[in-house]
DNA sequence: ATGGTGACGTCGG
DNA sequence: GCCGACGCCACCA
């Protein structure tokens, strides 16, 4: 994390910066196997209604191949954000890559492979 | 500046 | 349990 970080914003100096950093820290830390939701990652960095800031910072993720944003998956465990990867497999296919069962763009099993970031990390 | 949109989540009906 | 509305906040036109 003390890495040069690039910022993601036109104007970065705002918060966001460190938003976005936090959550490209928690994404990375998600163990293989496991999956996150973006609700979780957003509690666990103190922005619990604004999970869909967590959600624009995959987007911005989308230029950082260190992310693995497939991981993260909505509260249901659907795969909300496989449109935004290069095909349209490729989401569920790094999925199962990981013995992450994957049917009808929702993952098995979810509640028990779930990594909660705030428990688990803390 | 203003309004619409969105890789979400919660709540009320 | 499904559906609609709202909140949240950055981004874009």
């Amino acid at each position: 994390m003390t890495n040069n970080f690039k910022p993601i914003t036109t104007n970065s100096k705002l918060k966001t910066d460190n938003f976005f950093e936090n959550v490209y820290e928690v994404v990375k830390l998600i163990p293989k196997g496991r999956v996150t939701s973006y609700g979780a990652i957003a509690i666990y960095l103190g922005a619990a209604r604004s999970a869909r800031m967590v959600g624009w910072a995959m987007n911005n993720a989308h230029a950082m191949p260190e992310i693995p944003a497939h991981r993260v998956v909505n509260r249901e465990g659907v795969l909300t954000g496989k449109l935004h990867f290069g095909t349209l497999n490729e989401m569920q296919e790094l999925l199962e890559k990981e013995n992450i069962k994957v049917l009808n763009d929702k993952v098995e099993n979810f509640k028990n492979i779930f990594w909660d970031p705030v428990s688990e990390l803390l």
